[in-house]
RNA sequence: GGUCCUGUAGUCCAAUGGCUAAGACGGCUCGUUUACACCGAGCAGACCGAGGUUCGAUUCCUCGCAGGACCACCA
C-alpha cells in the first residue's frame, strides 16, 4: 500500500467487475431465509445524466437492500425500466424529429423500442452499476416487455369483468400538444398572467346590456348557459332570463348556482363546453347542452364560424378585436391565473368529450384510505399526503391514451352493433391492430381500439411484473405482498396511489407491507433542484471528483422525512473517512500477520471493554437499519470507529501488539473482531472500500467470497467492564494536561491519580502506562509531571 | 385558500421534560509521534419569536415568523 494517494477508481472498477462476474447478488429462490422483496422504482431511462436527488433516492434504498442481506434476509431486488408511455415518445420525437402522425404505429413503436434499449444499456452501466447497486440483473424487467404487456392487459380484462373498468363518452382532460387524454395526476399548475375580458351581452327582449367577465372569449360559440349566485342581490333578477351571445347571436339561459362568486368579475359567469373543470361540473350538474368547438389539436371547428381553423390563442385575439370594434368589450383587467397544464409539455389542458376507458376510483375512496392505513409509511406523515390526494379526487382514472408507444388496449368494437369485443386471457399479449375480429353477436366487422394504456396502468402493477405473477405463480405467491416500496414523494398520487388501488381491486389486499419515501434533495441554498430551474447538480461530476463511496457516504447521512440541502463539503468528509478507514485497516492488518484467528484463553480487561462496546454498536446499528434509519446507523458506527476505535483503542494497544508477549493475542483478537465488525456495518454504505479491505485480509479466515455476502457480526462478550469508561476519562484528562503544557502526546510523564480511581484501574495499569507513556503511576492528588 | 414537514454554533446535523446540549465542516491554539497532516490534542461558538401547561420547556401545546413541499383554486 502506497503512502498518500489511493486510487479509488481502480478499487471501484476491480470490485464492480468481481461482483458482476461472480453474480454475488443473485437471488436464490430455494433459500430457506425469510424473503425480503423490494418493489424497485423502474426509471424512465431517458437522459444519460442523473441529478444528485435521483442518485440519492436510488442509492438510499439500495443501502437498505444490502443491509437486509447482511441481516439474514433473502433479498429479492430486481432492476426495472419504465420504457413505455409518453416520456419515451417525447424523447424519440424530439431526438429523432419524428412525429407520431407521420408514421405508422408499428413503425413508431419499433423506433421507440430500439431507442429504449440503447438508453437502458447506457443507464445500467453508467448509473446503476457505476453506483455499485446490488441488483440481481437476471431479474431485469421492462414495462414494454411482452410479459409486462400481458400483465397490464390481463389486469384490464379482469377489471372489466369485475365492472371496475368501463368505457364511456365523457369530458376528459386533454393535452392538445400530445393529442391525448390525460389523468388528473398528469396535470400540473401553471401560473400565468392573462386578461380578464369584460364583455357586453344583450339581455333578450330588452335594451339592457349585461357584462360578463371571461378569460376565454374564444369559447363564446360554445356557451351553453350563464350563471349567477342566487344570493347575489344585484344579479338574481336575471335568473330565468335569456342573454344573446355576441357575434354568434344565439340565446342562452341564466341559471343559479351557489358556487358563483358574486365578487369576481361582475358576478355573472358564462359556461362553455368546456373552458375549465368548473364548466364540466356545471355541465353535469345542470344537464346543459354540449357544444363542441374545440378540435383535438386545440384548434376551433366549424361551430366557430369565421374563426374555424384558428388556434385557441389566435381565435382569442381575433374575437377580442371584433368584440372591441362592435363596442362590446367594456374593459380588460390583468389577472394572475393558474391553469391546469400537461405535466410533460406545459400546454394548458382542455376538456374534450371523447370515448375513453376508465377505472373506477371515486366509488372506492374509503376502501383505498383504509388500505393506506394497513401499510406502514416511513415517514408516517407521508400517508397524510396520500390521503389528501385520495380525498380530493374528482375523476375516475382515465386509462386510455391516444398515443402509440404503450401497451395496446386489447379491444374491438363492432361497426354494426357497437358491441365491445374482448380477447381471452390466453391470447395475451396482443395488439388488436394486428388481429382481425368479427362481432360474435351480429357477425359484423370489428374495428380495433387504436389507443394504448396510460403508462401508470403498467407501472401500477410493478409487484406483478417484478415478481412474475403470470410466469411464475409460485414465486409470486412467496414474494407478495412485497416487503417494501421505496419511492419519492412526488409520485405518491400516481405510483403509490394506483398500485394500492389496483392491488385492492384485483386481489383485495395491500401491495406491500411498508413504503419508504426517500429524502428530498435541495440545492445548497435550500431550493428544490430541477433541470428546468437550472440548479441541478449532476451525480456523474461528483462521482468523477470524489468517487462512488464518498458519494454514497453522503447518501448514507440523509434521514427520511427531512429535506436535505446538498453540500459538497459532505463529500470531502466522505473522502476523509475512506482514507481513515483504509489507514486504520492497514495498521491493524500489518499487526495481524502472525494472527491465528483463535480466541485467546485470557482477554485483557480493556479488550473486554472494547468488545462489549463493539457488540452494543452492532446491535444498535442493526436496529436502526431495520427501521430505515440509515443515517442513524452510520452516525453511531462512524463515531465509534473514529473516536473509540482509532483515537483511543488503537493508541492503547499499540505497544502491546508491537512486541510479542502477554496480551498480544488478546489485542489481536480484539482488533480483528472490531475492525471486521466495523467494515461490515459500513459495507452497505461504502461497498467498494470495505470489500477492498475485506479481500486484503479477512477473506482467508472468514471463507465467504465477498464481504457483502457475510452477516453483520454478533460478538461474544465477557462482561461490560465498566472501568473502561474510567480509563478513557483518565486518558482524556492527561491528554488535556499535555496539550496545556504544549507537550507532544507521547511525551513521557509521571502520573498521580486519586486512590479510588487507581484501585478501579488496577487491572489495566499496564495499558494505561503504555498509552500515556507514563513511567510511573502513583496514588494521590491528580497530577501530571513531565520529564 | 387548505394540508404537511423543518427551524439547534458561520455551515450541515444529533440527542434530551431537569445533569457540561453530541458530532462533522470551517475558525483559532498546540503537537511533526513507526496507520493516517485527508492526522492527533485542545479552545471558542447554538436551542426562530411570543404566550401557555409544568416545581422546571430547546423538548409538550397554542399563536406568530421564516424556509420547503403537496393539494385546491375561480369564470
Amino acid at each position: 500500500m502506497d503512502k498518500g494517494k489511493v486510487d479509488f477508481k481502480e478499487i471501484e472498477n476491480r470490485w464492480r467487475k468481481f461482483w458482476e462476474e461472480k453474480k454475488i447478488y443473485k437471488f436464490d429462490p430455494k433459500s430457506k431465509k425469510e424473503a425480503y422483496s423490494i418493489d424497485t422504482p423502474p426509471p424512465y431511462a431517458s437522459a444519460g445524466h442523473l441529478h444528485v436527488g435521483h442518485a440519492l433516492s436510488y442509492t438510499q434504498f439500495e443501502i437498505v437492500a444490502r443491509a437486509r442481506r447482511m441481516m439474514g434476509f433473502n433479498v429479492y431486488f430486481p432492476p426495472g425500466f419504465d420504457d413505455n408511455g409518453l416520456p419515451t415518445e417525447k424523447f424519440v420525437e424530439e431526438k429523432l424529429g419524428i412525429s407520431k402522425d407521420k408514421t405508422t404505429r408499428s413503425e413508431f413503436r419499433k423506433i421507440c423500442l430500439e431507442e429504449s434499449r440503447k438508453v437502458e444499456k447506457v443507464y445500467s452501466e453508467n448509473v446503476f452499476k457505476k453506483l455499485g447497486h446490488s441488483y440481481d440483473w437476471d431479474l431485469l424487467y421492462t414495462t414494454i416487455s411482452p410479459e409486462a404487456q400481458k400483465v397490464a392487459q390481463t389486469v384490464f380484462l379482469r377489471l372489466v369483468k369485475k365492472g371496475e373498468c368501463y368505457r364511456k363518452e365523457e369530458p376528459v382532460i386533454w393535452c392538445p400538444y400530445h393529442k391525448t387524454a390525460l389523468a388528473q395526476a398528469e396535470v400540473e399548475d401553471l401560473k400565468r398572467t392573462t386578461k380578464l375580458n369584460y364583455i357586453k351581452f344583450d339581455l333578450a327582449n330588452s335594451n339592457e346590456k349585461i357584462v360578463i367577465a371571461t378569460t376565454r372569449p374564444e369559447l363564446l360559440p360554445a356557451c351553453v348557459g350563464v350563471f349567477v349566485n342566487p344570493n347575489d342581490e344585484s344579479n338574481r333578477r336575471l335568473i330565468g332570463k335569456e342573454l344573446i351571445v355576441p357575434i354568434f347571436n344565439y340565446k342562452v339561459k341564466v341559471m343559479a348556482d351557489e358556487k358563483v362568486d358574486p365578487e369576481f368579475g361582475t358576478g355573472v359567469v358564462m359556461v362553455c363546453t368546456f373552458g375549465d373543470s368548473t364548466d364540466v361540473e356545471w355541465w353535469r350538474k345542470h344537464k346543459l347542452d354540449l357544444k363542441v368547438v374545440l378540435n383535438k389539436d386545440g384548434t376551433l371547428n366549424e361551430l366557430a364560424g369565421a374563426y374555424a381553423g384558428l388556434s385557441v390563442e389566435e381565435a382569442r385575439k381575433r374575437i377580442l378585436k371584433d368584440l372591441d370594434s362592435q363596442g362590446r368589450l367594456e374593459k380588460q383587467e390583468v389577472l394572475e391565473q393558474s391553469v391546469g397544464s400537461c405535466e410533460r409539455c406545459g400546454t394548458p389542458v382542455e376538456y374534450l368529450v371523447t370515448k375513453q376507458w376508465f377505472i373506477r376510483t371515486l366509488d372506492h375512496k374509503e376502501e383505498i384510505l383504509k388500505r393506506g392505513r394497513e401499510i406502514k409509511w416511513y415517514p408516517d406523515f407521508m400517508r397524510v399526503r396520500f390521503e389528501n390526494w385520495v380525498k380530493g379526487l374528482g375523476w375516475d382514472w382515465t386509462i386510455s391514451r391516444q398515443r402509440y408507444y404503450g401497451v395496446p388496449i386489447p379491444a374491438w368494437y363492432c361497426e354494426k352493433c357497437g358491441e365491445v369485443i374482448l380477447p381471452s386471457e390466453e391470447e395475451l399479449p396482443l395488439d388488436p391492430l394486428e388481429v382481425e375480429r368479427k362481432c360474435p353477436k351480429c357477425g359484423g366487422q370489428a374495428e380495433p381500439d387504436r389507443d394504448v394504456f396510460d403508462t401508470w396502468m403498467t407501472s401500477s402493477n410493478t409487484p406483478e411484473v417484478a415478481c412474475k405473477w403470470l410466469e411464475n405463480p409460485e414465486l409470486y405467491k412467496k414474494l407478495t405482498p412485497m416487503s417494501l416500496r421505496p419511492q419519492s414523494h412526488d409520485i405518491i398520487r400516481t405510483w403509490a396511489f394506483y398500485t394500492i388501488l389496483k392491488s385492492h381491486l384485483l386481489f383485495n389486499r395491500i401491495p406491500w407491507k411498508e413504503i419508504v419515501i426517500n429524502t428530498f434533495v435541495l440545492d445548497s441554498k435550500g431550493k428544490g433542484m430541477s433541470k428546468s430551474k437550472g440548479n441541478a447538480i449532476w451525480a456523474d461530476d461528483l462521482i468523477e471528483k470524489y468517487g462512488v463511496d464518498a458519494f454514497r457516504y453522503w447518501v448514507g447521512g440523509a434521514s427520511l422525512g427531512t429535506d436535505l440541502p446538498f453540500k459538497e463539503q459532505e463529500l470531502v468528509a466522505g473522502k476523509k473517512f475512506l482514507n481513515k478507514l483504509l489507514n486504520a485497516s492497514k495498521f491493524v492488518i500489518s499487526n495481524l500477520k502472525d494472527y491465528n484467528c483463535k480466541k485467546p484463553g485470557k482477554l485483557e480487561e480493556i479488550d473486554k471493554w472494547m468488545l462489549f462496546k463493539m457488540s452494543e454498536i452492532c446491535k444498535e446499528a442493526k436496529k436502526r437499519f431495520l427501521c430505515y434509519d440509515i443515517a442513524g446507523a452510520k452516525r453511531i458506527v462512524e463515531n465509534f470507529f473514529w473516536h473509540i476505535f482509532c483515537d483511543n483503542y488503537l493508541e492503547i494497544v499499540k505497544k502491546r501488539i508491537y512486541n510479542d508477549g502477554e496480551g498480544k493475542e488478546s489485542a489481536q483478537y480484539t482488533l480483528y473482531t472490531c475492525l471486521l465488525s466495523i467494515l461490515k456495518l459500513f459495507a452497505p454504505i461504502t461497498p467498494f472500500i470495505t470489500e477492498e479491505i475485506y479481500q486484503r485480509y479477512f477473506v482467508k479466515f472468514e471463507k465467504v467470497e465477498s464481504i457483502h455476502l457475510t452477516q453483520f457480526s454478533e460478538i461474544e462478550v465477557e462482561g461490560s467492564c465498566p472501568e473502561g469508561d474510567l480509563f478513557i476519562e483518565v486518558l482524556s484528562r492527561v491528554r488535556k494536561e499535555k496539550t496545556k503544557a504544549k507537550k507532544a502526546m507521547n511525551s513521557e510523564i509521571t502520573l498521580t491519580i486519586e486512590e479510588s480511581i487507581y484501585e478501579k484501574l488496577k487491572n489495566m495499569l499496564r495499558d494505561l502506562k503504555n498509552v500515556l507513556n507514563a513511567s510511573k503511576i502513583k496514588k494521590g492528588k491528580f497530577k501530571v509531571e513531565f520529564k
